[in-house]
Parts: structure tokens; C-alpha cells; sequence
DNA sequence: AGTCCACAGGAAGGGCAGGCGA
DNA sequence: TCGCCTGCCCTTCCTGTGGACT
């Protein structure tokens, strides 16, 4: 019985058309070939780069604007044709990318470099060596055959936030050391006030030449996101005002394309599962809520258990009274829970950074308020729709046995 | 004007895991 | 391999504070 239902759903599921022509067009690691309203960006890092194909060293680039502003996209594209320029030429242009946040493989200054000297085909054990030793074997590496290494490092400000601007310095150095090869990196960051906590010196030579992305505005974005639509979806199937719809909605989260893209991905993905024959506004508007709801999620399972017990009890207290609460009765209830499921209770005060910093993840809202004779403490409620709430709920119930 | 509540949030330090360096 | 170092999580202790109440 269960059975043939399933072949049932298998089967329909073949029959009916798709509304993705190609879907991997809409995927979050999907490299566009062209990437429209950066031809200033792309042409300004191009000529920065040039002058490795004659074999001298570009300049150091940092490069920085928000998310979804194409930096990667950008610095992946440029990078990849100059390689292959440097092939017809003759002068090897080694790319080396890295993604500073990539655990395990380049989140502390050892593993980074570690990271950078297998890449020229070098052993290094994954702990043990003295730093000074892994920078060693990679720079032998390096220098052992005449190159220009351009070494991209995203998310950089991950990495120095982490170890510190140490391994930075080391890399900008590194050119009086070698022979035959040069260096040169590319950082790339979100955070715009980055470098000023660098060294000094760091971040001079950092810095050589910056660049900076600005934000997409409504209008790009819309060209952009139609662009892909063309190609991804089947014609015809996009309602009037979709695309529309979808940029103006990252408009306002400054103007972040893969935002963009992830809404329209997904409304085109609820309106396949609802049989519907075209992707209208409706399923754009269900696609924000879905997007937004599996953040939440995501942000909620990635927590510490305490965090998930504490969280647990502000849904609860809220649910029980429907008016702020303040940050004793979360402890009192808190405590409770960590009977019933076999925590150990943390203190008041460690609850009390708990609560802030769920409220700097958007998951509640806690404001410090003085109620005069009665004290002065944090009125804490949940910052996201009831909807979601229950979801979170219902997630910590099931999933993490509490309640 | 003074008191006092219910905490906020800083400082210091313990305990632990995991990385570092010889 | 092993002691040292560092960062993280947490506790303990503490001072500070806005405003209702007396």
C-alpha cells in the first residue's frame, strides 16, 4: 500500500515538468562566466594583475564590500583568465584561493600555511612542526622553480580576528626571502573597518591598492537576477513581477545578490512543489519566510545546549505570559529545565551573556530596563514570527528532548 | 533626598582541550 | 613525547545603576 503510493509520488514526480531548465545557475557555488555591472571592478583588478604575465610582482589588493557584492565572484573570474593568459605565454601564474573560514584546513596561521605548502606538493603533518618550519618548506617550495603566486585569502578577516595579524605580516615579507618566485595576496573581507585594527606596517603593505564594492541597488540586481532567470528557468514559466520582486526584496538588505538569487531559487522551488505553472509574487513572498525560517533553524541547532536550554525557556516563559521577561525568571526556569534533562546549571551571570548573545543573533530581543524600585534588568522577548517560534519550539522538543 | 531592588557587566582566575615547539 | 602556552568556557566576587518608592 505505502508501497505504491510511493511509486505513485516517483512517478509523477518524472511525469511532470519541470519548471528549472537549469537549476544550477540559481546554486550558491555557481561561478558565473559574466558578471554584469562590475566591468569597473573587473577591469581595475585586471590591470592591477597584468604585470605578472611579464613576470614582475603586482601590487599586494585588498579588496572589501558587503556580502553578496560579487568580490569573490569578481577576483575568481579575473584570476582564472589570467592564469590561462600566463599558459599561452609561458610565465607561470600560480592562483592559489583560500577560504580563511574553512575549518581544518586554513582557521589557524599554522594550518594555513600548512594548507599553502601541500599545495606545491609538499608534507606537512597536520600538528607538530614548529610555524617558523611549515613556512620554511613552503617557501623552499615556492622558490624552487620561477613563478608569481597570487594567493587570495577571503574572509581574511575571520582568520586575523582569530590569530591575529602575525601570519600576514610573515606573508607580506616573504619576497625579500625568495629567489626566483613572488608573491603577491589578495585579501578579501566583509568587514569595511577591518583593517584598521592591523599593524601598522601590515597594513601598508596590505594595502598597496584597495578596492572597494559597493552594494547593488534595486536596479542592477533586477538585471542580474534576470539574466540568470533566462538561462535557469524554462521560458515563460517566470510571472510578470518576479524578478522584480526578488530584487527589491535584497535591495533592502544591502543590495546582496545571492540573496537575490536564494529568493528566487526558492519561490521557484515552492511553486514546483505546489504544481503551479508559473512562479508568481505569492511564492516569492512564502520563499522569504522559508529563507528567513531556515536561518533561525540553522542558527538554533548550531548552539551549545545551554544556549538551546536557555532559549527554551524564554519560549516558554513567553508562551505561558505573552509579556516581557526579565533575566531571573529565565534563570529560575533554566535551572528547572537543567534538572529535568540532565544539565548542569551554569550561573546567573553566565546565563545573563548567554541572553546577550542570543539577542546579537536575532533570535530575541533583550533590552536593559530599570523598573525603578523593582531593579534594573534585561526585558527579553522572542525576536521572530510566531510561526517560527513554534518551529523552534517544536525543533528543541524533538530534536533535543527538552520540555 | 535617600533607599533599595534586581540585576548589568567588569575583573580575575580556575579548569580544560588542543596547539605549539623542542 | 611531553611540558608549555593559549583560548575558551565558566565561576566568583565585585561595583555600578535608573528610577519607583518612602
Amino acid at each position: 500500500m505505502q508501497q505504491q503510493s510511493l511509486d505513485t509520488i516517483f512517478d509523477e514526480y518524472m511525469k511532470k515538468e519541470s519548471l528549472f531548465q537549469n537549476k544550477n545557475l540559481l546554486s550558491t557555488n555557481h561561478n558565473p562566466k559574466n558578471l554584469p555591472h562590475r566591468n569597473k571592478e573587473i577591469r581595475s583588478i585586471a590591470s592591477l594583475l597584468a604585470p605578472s604575465l611579464k613576470g614582475n610582482k603586482p601590487s599586494n589588493l585588498f579588496v572589501y564590500g558587503k556580502t553578496g557584492t560579487g568580490k569573490s565572484a569578481v577576483i575568481k573570474s579575473v584570476t582564472e583568465k589570467l592564469r590561462e593568459k600566463g599558459e599561452e605565454n609561458g610565465t607561470e601564474v600560480k592562483i592559489v584561493y583560500l577560504n580563511c573560514k574553512l575549518r581544518k584546513v586554513a582557521d589557524t596561521e599554522y594550518r594555513l600555511v600548512a594548507e599553502l605548502a601541500r599545495k606545491f606538493g609538499k608534507e606537512v603533518p597536520s600538528t607538530g612542526l614548529p610555524t617558523d618550519e611549515v613556512y620554511e618548506r613552503f617557501f623552499d617550495a615556492l622558490d624552487d622553480d620561477k613563478r608569481i603566486l597570487i594567493l587570495i585569502l577571503d574572509e581574511i578577516d575571520s582568520l586575523v580576528e582569530k590569530t591575529g595579524d602575525e601570519f600576514l605580516y610573515n606573508l607580506t615579507r616573504v619576497n625579500e626571502e625568495l629567489k626566483n618566485s613572488k608573491l603577491s595576496l589578495v585579501g578579501i573581507s566583509n568587514d569595511l573597518s577591518f583593517t584598521n585594527d592591523l599593524d601598522p606596517r601590515v597594513k601598508s603593505s596590505l594595502s598597496e591598492e584597495e578596492l572597494l564594492f559597493s552594494p547593488y541597488n534595486a536596479t542592477q540586481l533586477e538585471d542580474i537576477l534576470q539574466s540568470r532567470a533566462d538561462k535557469a528557468f524554462v521560458e515563460g514559466v517566470v510571472g510578470g513581477g518576479v524578478v522584480q520582486k526578488c530584487a527589491a526584496l535584497a535591495a533592502q538588505e544591502h543590495g546582496d545578490a545571492r540573496r537575490a538569487i536564494d529568493l528566487l531559487r526558492v519561490s521557484g522551488e515552492l511553486a514546483e512543489r505546489s504544481d503551479a505553472e508559473k512562479v508568481r509574487g505569492e511564492h516569492v513572498d512564502r520563499a522569504e519566510n522559508e529563507i528567513d525560517r531556515n536561518k533561525v533553524l540553522e542558527v538554533v541547532e548550531s548552539q551549545p545546549r545551554q544556549s538551546q536550554a536557555v532559549l527554551w525557556s524564554i519560549i516558554n516563559l513567553f508562551e505561558d505570559r505573552d509579556e516581557m521577561i526579565q533575566t531571573g525568571e529565565v534563570h529560575s526556569l533554566y535551572e528547572e529545565v537543567c534538572r529535568t534533562s540532565g544539565l548542569n546549571p551554569l550561573t546567573q551571570r553566565r546565563v545573563s551573556d548567554l541572553i546577550s548573545e542570543l539577542d546579537m543573533l536575532g533570535i530575541i530581543q533583550a533590552k536593559v530596563t530599570s523598573k525603578g524600585r523593582y531593579g534594573r534588568t534585561r526585558l527579553i522577548k522572542p525576536a521572530v514570527s510566531v510561526n517560527v517560534k513554534n518551529q523552534v519550539k517544536n525543533l528543541l522538543k524533538e530534536k533535543y528532548y527538552f520540555g
